[in-house]
RNA sequence: GGGCCGUUAGCUCAGGAGGUAGAGCAGCUGCCUUUUAAGCAGCGGGUCGCAGGUUCGAGUCCUGCACGGCUCACCA
């Protein structure tokens, strides 16, 4: 706690003055104010002597002695307010001189304009309603420790407008992506975040436990299976925009929490997905900033579909100066692969050695919206294979600024094949459970279906320009801060 | 987990090659009735991330640790 505020704390409770104010209320905002009587002349202002009352947190306070010049801020906007001590009360006199910048507070006046023309309320009373005890980050830099920022995030969207900024956006496109599915007659729906079995994905997941079921959870890694059992119900389709929790590294492009939005369309295939993909960031773009580009690290970027289709391999021929031919002997990837520093576990398969490749190479290079299609089928374990070449799934993953942003495809629906790659895939895992929950459920008829998951953190990390996605969630995940005493 | 960089006053930052810590803003005391990074004069404020070590002497050099950033690995 800084002493200086003990102190004024002190003296108001002195003064009899609540410094925490139990209740008030307030029905005008400052940027209501400044929009109703900006074009009003000092003279008018004057005349009608408008009275009113506007409440926010002080951030700035220019004194003069007898007379002082008040930056007030609320959600909407800032404020001047012009006090002149002998204008005011004499408990009111005392109780500004115990108020300071961060403190929230009431001023009662009228308005007027000042010499610059600055639309300012000529205070008639004070009230302070929240007493601060600490400093608030310097006004002039503001707060860049980038620690503090992510800590105490309260202090880095009150002073850093463009991350307050950011964060409007992000709440801006998710609502833009609810409304979007809203009116294509999707149904919002929410399934676990605790499942007994994690699937849908492949990644560690986190474990809890429920005690009095004495069962073991997981955190969701993907809202994928049960979804698809809506389908299976007859929600033809269906949308989740929700957490999901991998237990993997944390990077500039990844947290332990993300959101995505995941969707399943029955009676559709995932050439009509790309094209939902393309309507769907296109629509959200024209909404948020009336154009179909974004910059994002210095490139522009321009979002007109369509899009191009690339399939994997071509990806790694264009991009790369690899012998794709090369790659379709497991042998020969596997050199290529060491040869390039690539890590192999141990039974790794071609399909995964490409799709390896591609991402140490490819990823980064696809700035322009890029659908990557013709997927191995051996990495793509819920994914149909196509009809003519049964080792390439129909699936898509979608690249925009070298990150992936969205990865769909047809939902494999023969229960047979699944319940085989199913145990084909925990075969040489310790851990031998099979969703057989899933695979009875595909007994009973997964209609044609098609799905994808969008990551919304990376969507809103291109429509905002921030390379980091700690940049654009609120609470990002970090180390236990030594907090060392009360302090 | 590896590599590189960072951590000094409430905030933003200086502290060449080791000699006992500085500025601006914020705070406090004056002066000041239209300022807006108000101004002028003065004052107070530091476990230099933590713990060791080298040295007569460490913010500065060495080692370890903590936290953060970037990056590689794993992943989306």
């Amino acid at each position: 706690m800084d002493e200086h505020r003990l102190i004024k704390l002190k003296n108001l409770q002195h003064l009899k003055i609540n410094p925490y104010i139990n209740s008030f209320k307030l029905s005008l905002s400052i940027n209501k104010v400044i929009s109703t009587y900006q074009n009003c002349s000092h003279d008018d202002l004057i005349n009608k002597k408008y009275k009113l009352t506007v409440a926010g947190r002080i951030m700035a306070i220019r004194s003069f002695g007898k007379v002082a010049f008040i930056t007030l801020k609320d959600n909407s906007g800032t404020i001047q307010i012009y006090v002149k001590s002998k204008d005011l009360l004499e408990v009111d006199r005392q109780l500004l001189d115990n108020i300071e910048v961060g403190d929230f507070s009431a001023f009662s006046g009228y308005l007027f304009k000042t010499k610059t023309g600055e639309l300012t309320v000529y205070a008639e009373s004070v009230t302070i309603l929240t007493k601060t005890l600490k400093d608030l980050p310097e006004k002039w830099h503001g707060l860049k420790d980038t620690e503090k920022r992510l800590r105490q995030r309260y202090l880095d969207i009150l002073v850093n407008n463009d991350v307050k900024n950011t964060f409007i956006k992000r709440s801006q496109i998710i609502q833009l992506l609810r409304k979007y599915f809203i009116d294509n007659n999707y149904l919002e729906v929410e399934t676990p975040m605790m499942q007994p079995l994690p699937g849908g994905a492949t990644a560690n997941p986190f474990e809890t436990y429920h005690n009095t079921l004495d069962m073991k959870l997981y955190l969701r890694i993907a809202p994928e299976l049960y979804l698809k059992r809506l389908v299976i119900g007859g929600f033809e389709r269906v949308f989740e925009i929700n957490r999901n929790f991998r237990n993997e590294g944390i990077s500039t492009r990844h947290n332990p929490e993300f959101t995505m939005v995941e969707w399943y369309t029955a009676y559709c295939d995932y050439y009509d997905l790309m094209d939902m993909t393309e309507d769907l960031i296109n629509s959200i773009s024209i909404q948020l900033n009336n154009k179909r580009e974004l910059i994002f690290n210095e490139n522009t970027i321009d979002l007109t579909p369509p899009w191009p289709k690339l399939s994997l391999i071509d990806a790694i021929k264009t991009y790369t100066d690899i012998p794709v031919e090369d790659l379709h002997s497991i042998d020969k990837a596997r050199i290529i692969a060491e040869h390039s520093k690539i890590d192999l576990e141990e039974n790794i398969s071609l399909g995964k050695i490409t799709v390896k490749i591609f991402e140490k190479f490819v990823e980064e290079k696809l700035i322009k919206p890029t659908f990557i299609i013709d997927y191995p089928k051996d990495v793509s374990p819920l994914s149909k294979a196509k009809e003519n070449n049964k080792d390439i799934a129909e699936r898509f993953e979608l690249y925009i600024g070298g990150m992936e942003i969205a990865n769909g495809f047809n939902e494999l629906n023969d229960p047979l094949e699944q319940k085989m790659r199913f145990e084909e895939q925990v075969k040489n895992k310790e851990d031998k459970e099979v969703d057989y929950d899933y695979i009875r459920a595909l007994e009973y008829g997964l209609p044609p279906t098609a799905g994808e998951g969008l990551g919304i953190d990376r969507l809103v990390m291109l429509f905002t320009n921030r390379s980091s996605i700690r940049d654009v969630i609120l609470f990002p995940q970090l180390k236990k801060e030594d907090m060392g005493y009360s302090d």
